[in-house]
RNA sequence: GCACGGGUAGGGAAGCGGUCAAACCCGCAGGACUCAAGAUCCUGUCGCUUAGUGCGUUCAGCGGUUCGAAUCCGCUCCCGUGCACCA
């Protein structure tokens, strides 16, 4: 019979919806577990990689319950920032996919146009993530205390945060650099482009601008390598361009407009002049190298862009292979400058000046370079990037200055660059400026530019005392994978003041120090966990934002205050606060956070930093669990790029215990997987195949007592429950799942082959395993308990009893016996090429290998040693007849020592004789059990190849 | 640039100092069942060898630590990932 999995997905999800399963209230004295996961931005339908990690908080969560933890398990939903508004834009402007996606959900015409609202996104998809995915895959949260971060309460709880950190001199103010649209205000670079038109994978670049003095005017060359101004022996100007005038403070600077037009954002009193001057009159001309006052000839070079820097250039030919290429072109085609009236003298005099040493290269390491690769021309522009890059790269790792630069000679590249910079720019030679490393454009079609805001406030994560502390924190905290802990301390380390808020139109809570910003979406959703706290109250009315202020959450999560202050003050009932704040402190600490592996260096650290700076050491996280990604055949899913709806199709095809079991089992948590549709139908059949075997099992009307048999599957059974208990305690959901469907069911079917049937002992065994199928195929573990085991309760609400059993080796050993044999026997059929047997012959191993196994381990102690192990043989008095014998059995007890050392003899005789009946009915034949010694003459030499627990058998 | 991670059978993936030729899944081959296909079950799947065995070679490469290393350390070669106003 084909189980329709639909169907009982459905009955028993209407079941625990209707019974409230997921809800959560504090219960006086009993034990908790509170979970959270990152919550989702709300921008688009989910796929199977969020699903993933939210399967996993599921699965940890019912395990917990059946642990007879009280445990909660909100979720909420991240709205502020970008995405809702990016959405809204793309319904906007009638995006062809973003559209067909909502109509092949359902949506009409004028509902899909509602959603141009940010607002009206938002809650569209708060509803579809609830309804269509966390329900769907039956997830027992308490969906009472849902909350996004837009509304109002949340507001009010942000100000809180932030007045906290205010408090805790942990908001600092400062100049900033950042990406920024002349039209539309801030915008994000990111790789998605959520924010952006294109350009979504430029970086930002810091060049140095050297002011090349020209008469008394500045020549203003932007560099990425300001330490090589010493072997500047030209400059570079695009013939073709036309320079303007900027008055800067008290100077004047000639460059480019575009470049003008951009530093305008990035200085103060930068004001352009309509002063105009083409390049070519300057060509020829001689400016002045403000570092060593050296006279530099300005020359003509066809690949200087003004997009980029200042569309000035300085020129160090031996550690530039473009410099050098354009050089080189021009003393080799003098007549190419006749027109500028230079001197060919002049031209020709012009030699690199060596500055770095480096390993790997001689004087001019461009030149070498440029001659290795056969660069000629300054149109073969990728070579000469990738030669600029491997110069740039040896000289910054190995390169050493070298005597012209005085009293820093010897000084490693890469530190020289810092110290360089800041003498320029003490001598007021050098300056800053911001540029992208690509063409970066706005969605309004208007270039982006890098902005200096001035008073820009940062969350201050340098602070070394809350560093610090976090780090002696995270030390406390169980984190998985392993991996992650080892390298949090690191993170937290190296993690920079953030700017924490921004001006323009974005979602979030206002930033209450100065209503102009906002709060930037990173640093809103840090404390969250605490929300959920009262989120229950707000959903059921009883608490609203204007009820909420700063004094009530000092007393609520820090105790801040008095009862009747924070009562008179909210106007809400006393007993109602004290609720809350009871529940605040039966729940907390948050015992784990699970994410995503992106957020390990962003929502990890600052969700840590952020509880550290507020709360009180005893209410800090307790944990964290970092899960990887499902990934298509190019790499990441993204919500943007559909394939979203599909995951309702996904969980009807394959089931959605078949996909919970596929996230468990394909691989540990912490590796990326590729979906693959034809595994995820193989779950499937084994979920079936698990369900056919426990109806066989119930719908069996005999029941046999077998002693043998019955021992061997409640020892295995035991062990191997305890197993997966171990597994899932300490998270391992792969292990887990590989013991619940696949290591169980196999016993199971081995018990039935080895004849058991006591139907009782297999109906408590059935009752024990189904409860360990809850936590990752609930649904399939409903139907089961209630249709086949015939159960009136809901197997999602059992508790699990503790196993205390001894284990009785021998039981175990003798069924590894039977197997052996049996695969044995199978072996030797094939190989024999005998079909029918007529009669088997075991011949059980004398009772002097036993000693002879028990004695060379003991003599060996602790490590194989084979003189050692001749001693004792030679010291045994029952093994001295077998002397013969001796070397050779040595050297095999030794070569698997460590599995000899576990070994425990059994009566193999007595058992054999009494499993005679098993063997002869699966062979249908006749079955001698009899000792190696005791045979005839003939079959000596087989008889005598027989090791404790693996007779030699010969068939006939 | 900064910081991480990984290279294990045809593919995926466990193992993270001894019980490892390597769980488990997929694929492939053979067999059973079946009119047939599918499903299911069994067997095999590094090489040679064999009545159940034995031997050899192995966990990117090279060195080192250890009685013992896929596992720890160093170097080399490949591949991948994250990086702050994107969440």
């Amino acid at each position: 019979m084909q189980l329709n999995f639909d169907k009982i997905t459905q009955k028993w999800q209407n079941e625990w919806t209707k019974k409230g399963l997921g809800n959560a209230e504090s219960i006086k004295g009993k034990k908790k577990f509170y979970l959270i996961f990152a919550y989702p931005g709300v921008s688009g339908f989910l796929h199977v990689g969020h699903m993933r990690g939210y399967t996993y908080a599921d699965i940890i969560t019912r395990f917990k319950r059946m642990q007879g933890y009280n445990v909660l398990f909100p979720a909420g939903f991240h709205a502020s920032g970008l995405p809702a508004i990016a959405y809204s834009v793309k319904i906007k402007k009638k995006d062809p996919a973003t559209i067909n996606q909502l109509k092949e959900y359902g949506l009409n015409d004028k509902q899909i146009q509602e959603l141009e609202d940010p607002k009206n996104t938002v809650e569209f998809f708060k509803r579809i993530y609830v309804e269509d995915f966390w329900k769907k895959f039956g997830f027992l949260i308490d969906y009472r205390r849902l909350i996004s971060t837009i509304q109002p309460e949340y507001n009010k709880f942000m100000e809180w945060q932030f007045s906290k950190l205010k408090e805790a001199n942990l908001l600092v103010q400062k100049p900033h650099f950042a990406p920024c649209c002349p039209n539309c205000g801030p915008v994000a670079i990111d790789t998605a482009e959520t924010d952006i038109a294109q350009g979504g994978t430029a970086e930002t670049i810091n060049y140095t601008i050297i002011k090349f003095k020209l008469g008394k005017r500045i020549l203003p060359a932007a560099t990425l390598r300001p330490e090589t101004v010493y072997g500047v022996i030209n400059m570079w100007l695009n013939p073709e361009t036309e320079l303007v005038v900027v008055k800067y403070n008290n100077e004047e600077w000639i460059l480019c407009k575009e470049a003008a037009e951009k530093l305008k954002f990035q200085k103060h009193n930068f004001e352009i002049t309509s002063e105009k001057i083409p390049a070519k009159s300057l060509i020829g001309k001689k400016c002045i190298n403000p570092v060593n006052n050296q006279e530099v000839l300005i020359l003509p070079a066809g690949f200087v862009e003004c997009g980029i820097g200042t569309g000035v250039v300085m020129s160090v030919p031996s550690h530039a292979p473009y410099d050098w290429i354009a050089l080189n072109d021009l003393q080799q085609n003098p007549q190419k400058i006749e027109e500028y009236k230079i001197s060919k003298d002049k031209l020709l005099k012009l030699k690199p000046v060596s500055l770095i040493k480096t390993p790997d290269f001689g004087e001019h390491p461009a030149i070498e370079l440029c001659k290795s690769l056969g660069l000629k021309s300054q149109n073969e522009t990728e070579k000469l990037e990738e030669a600029t890059q491997i110069v740039y790269r040896k000289e910054f790792h190995s390169g050493k200055l070298n005597s012209l630069y005085g009293k820093n000679e010897g000084v490693k590249v890469s530190d020289a660059k810092d110290i360089l910079i800041k003498e320029f720019e003490q001598k007021n030679v050098a300056e800053e400026m911001y540029g992208f490393s690509e063409k970066v454009v706005c969605r309004c079609g208007t270039e982006v530019i890098v902005k200096l805001i001035p008073n820009q406030w940062f969350i201050k994560y340098s602070d070394n005392e809350l560093t610090s502390k976090s780090k002696e924190q995270a030390k406390k905290m169980s984190i998985w994978p392993d991996q992650y802990k080892k390298e949090l301390p690191g993170i937290l380390d190296w993690f920079n003041d953030r700017a924490c808020v921004r001006q323009g139109s974005w979602l979030g809570t206002k930033f209450p120090f100065d209503r102009q910003w906002v709060i930037e979406p990173i640093s809103d959703s840090t404390l969250y966990p605490l929300i959920y706290i009262l989120s229950k109250y707000i959903t059921e009315g009883k608490i609203n934002s204007e009820n909420l202020c700063n004094e009530f959450f000092d007393y609520i999560f820090l105790s801040e205050g008095t009862l009747d202050a924070v009562a008179k003050k909210t106007g809400l009932d006393k007993k109602l606060i004290r609720q809350v704040k009871n529940d605040f402190e039966y729940w907390y600490p948050l015992d784990l956070n699970l994410g995503g592996k992106e957020h390990k260096t962003v929502h990890f650290p600052v969700f840590l930093m952020n509880h550290v700076a507020v709360l009180k050491t005893k209410d800090l996280p307790k944990g964290i669990f970092v899960n990887w990604w499902v990934v298509g055949e190019n790499g990441k899913i993204s919500k943007s790029k559909g394939g979203a709806v599909s995951l309702h199709n996904l969980a009807k095809v394959f089931s959605v215990d078949a996909l919970r079991l596929y996230y468990c089992h394909i691989g540990s948590a912490h590796i990326d997987i590729q979906f693959d549709e034809k595994i995820a139908q193989k779950y499937k059949s084994i979920l079936q195949k698990d369900y056919l075997l426990i109806e066989k099992v119930v719908k069996s009307k005999k029941s046999v007592k077998r002693k043998i048999i019955d021992d061997w599957l409640v020892e295995t059974l035991n062990q191997k429950m305890q197993k997966a208990i171990n597994s899932i305690d300490g998270l391992n959901l792969k292990k887990f799942s590989q013991e619940i469907y696949y290591s169980i069911p196999e016993d199971l079917n081995w018990y039935l082959k080895r004849d058991g049937l006591n139907k009782k002992l297999l109906l408590s065994f059935l009752e024990q395993w189904t409860k360990l199928m809850m936590p990752i195929t609930p649904h399939l573990a409903e139907e089961i308990w209630h249709t086949l085991l015939k159960k009136k309760t809901l197997v999602s609400t059992e508790q699990w009893k503790k196993i205390n059993k001894k284990t009785k080796q021998e039981v175990i050993q003798t069924e590894i016996l039977i197997k052996t044999i049996l695969s044995d026997l199978e072996n030797i059929k094939q190989l024999a090429k005998i079909n029918k047997p007529k009669k088997i012959t075991f011949f059980v191993a004398p009772a002097w290998k036993n000693e002879a196994i028990k004695t060379v381990v003991a003599a060996c102690k602790d490590q194989p040693d084979f003189k050692k192990a001749m001693a004792g043989w030679m010291k045994n008095p029952k093994l001295k007849k077998h002397a013969d014998k001796s070397p050779k059995m040595v050297k095999k007890i030794i070569s698997d020592f460590w599995k000899m050392k576990q070994f425990k003899p059994i009566a193999e005789f007595e058992i054999l004789n009494k499993e005679k009946k098993f063997f002869e009915k699966l062979y249908n034949t006749q079955i001698e059990v009899t000792t190696a010694s005791k045979t005839k003459k003939e079959l000596q030499t087989k008889a005598s190849s027989a090791m404790p627990m693996k007779p030699a058998i010969y068939i006939e």
